[in-house]
DNA sequence: TTCCAGGCTGCCT
DNA sequence: AGGCAGCCTGGA
C-alpha cells in the first residue's frame, strides 16, 4: 500500500466479505494476498476482513462502509424470510453475504453485458472495457463513463468482443451521455416506476432492471429471475408441478419471499451456484 | 465439431 | 399474453 495511512480496523459484524464478492453482483474485484482489490469510483481499494472486521485505509472507511451495505440491518433482514427448510439452508450457507451499494452506471452496463454469459466471460468484458476506455487509477482502471464508451460506438465495441451486446451498450451509454435518461434521478422513483425507466435503455428488460435496483438502487424488494433463479424456484418450490410458467414463478416470488425478496433471491441463487456441481462454472 | 451460456427484442400465434 | 428464433463470442 501506499503511504495512505496503516490501515484501520473497521467493525463488521455479521458480514462475510468473499461470499460477497462471490456471488455475482460484481465482476471486477480480485485477490490480493489474504485481501481483495477493487476499484470503487475512482478509487482502488483494498479490503481485508480479519474476524468481525475489515482492514482498509482510513481514506476509504465511509467508502466501503457503504459500498458493502455495512448499515444493513441483518437481523432484521433476516426475519423477512420465510421460513422453509430451503430457504434456511441457503441463509445458513450465505450468512453474512451483504447486498452491495454499486453506483448506477457501471451496474447497469455491467449488467448489459452480462447477457448470455458465463461469470468469467461477464469478468473479462469488464476488464477489456476498463483497460481501453476507463480513467487508470494506479495500476488499475476505472469503468468508463457513458461518454468514453458512447463516443467508441457500437463497432469499436464490438472488437472488445462484445457481440451483439456492443449495440446495446453504445445505445445506453448515448442515451445516458446525452441525458436522455438521468441515472440519478431514478434514485428517487418508486421502484416500480423506476423499472420502467431502467427498461427504456437498450439490452435493459426486467431482469436487468431489477439487479440495477437491487444492486445500486436499494430497492432489497427487487427479485430478478434469471435462468438461474428459475431452476432453483421449479426445482425447490414446484417439484411436481410441470407447465410452470414464467409469469406464475414471478407472481409466486413477489408473494413469497416478501420484503427482502432481493436478499432472499441473492442467497438461493449463490447457495445454488455453489453447491449444484452440475453446470455450475 | 457442435452446442449452449446469468437476456433482450421483434415477430409470430 | 405467451412462445420462439436470432443475436456474437468463447469454452467445453
Amino acid at each position: 500500500m501506499k503511504s495512505d495511512g496503516s490501515p484501520i480496523a473497521l467493525p463488521a459484524p455479521h458480514f462475510d466479505l468473499r461470499q460477497t464478492l462471490e456471488s455475482g453482483q460484481v465482476f471486477h474485484w480480485h485477490a490480493d494476498g489474504d485481501g481483495w482489490k477493487g476499484v470503487i469510483g475512482s478509487e482502488l481499494v483494498r479490503v481485508e476482513q480479519l474476524g468481525e472486521t475489515l482492514l482498509v485505509s482510513p481514506k476509504h472507511e465511509k467508502l466501503v462502509h457503504t459500498t458493502f451495505g455495512l448499515d444493513h440491518p441483518m437481523a432484521e433482514i433476516l426475519a423477512t424470510f420465510p421460513r422453509d427448510p430451503d430457504m434456511d439452508a441457503a441463509t445458513a450457507f450465505c450468512r453474512g453475504l451483504r447486498i452491495m451499494r454499486q453506483e448506477p452506471w457501471e451496474c447497469v452496463a455491467t449488467f448489459i453485458t452480462s447477457a448470455m454469459k458465463q461469470v468469467p466471460h461477464i469478468r473479462q468484458i469488464s476488464l477489456t472495457l476498463r483497460q481501453l476506455y476507463g480513467e487508470p487509477v494506479e495500476n488499475q482502471f476505472a469503468y468508463p463513463i457513458p461518454e468514453n464508451l458512447a463516443r467508441a460506438g457500437e463497432t469499436e465495441l464490438r472488437k472488445a468482443k462484445l457481440g451483439f451486446r456492443a449495440k446495446n451498450l453504445a445505445g445506453a451509454a448515448r442515451m445516458v451521455a446525452d441525458g436522455k435518461i438521468d441515472l440519478h434521478g431514478i434514485r428517487f422513483l418508486p421502484t416500480d416506476e423506476a423499472r420502467v425507466e431502467l427498461c427504456r435503455l437498450p439490452g435493459v428488460g426486467e431482469k436487468v432492471a431489477n439487479c440495477v435496483l437491487l444492486f445500486a438502487y436499494e430497492r432489497l424488494e427487487a427479485f430478478p429471475v434469471d435462468v438461474w433463479i428459475e431452476r432453483v424456484l421449479r426445482e425447490l418450490y414446484f417439484k411436481r408441478k410441470r407447465n410452470v410458467t414464467s409469469r406464475r414463478l414471478r407472481e409466486f416470488a413477489a408473494s413469497y419471499f416478501g420484503p427482502c425478496a432481493g436478499y432472499a433471491q441473492q442467497y438461493l441463487f449463490h447457495h445454488a451456484r455453489k453447491t449444484w456441481k452440475t453446470r455450475a462454472k
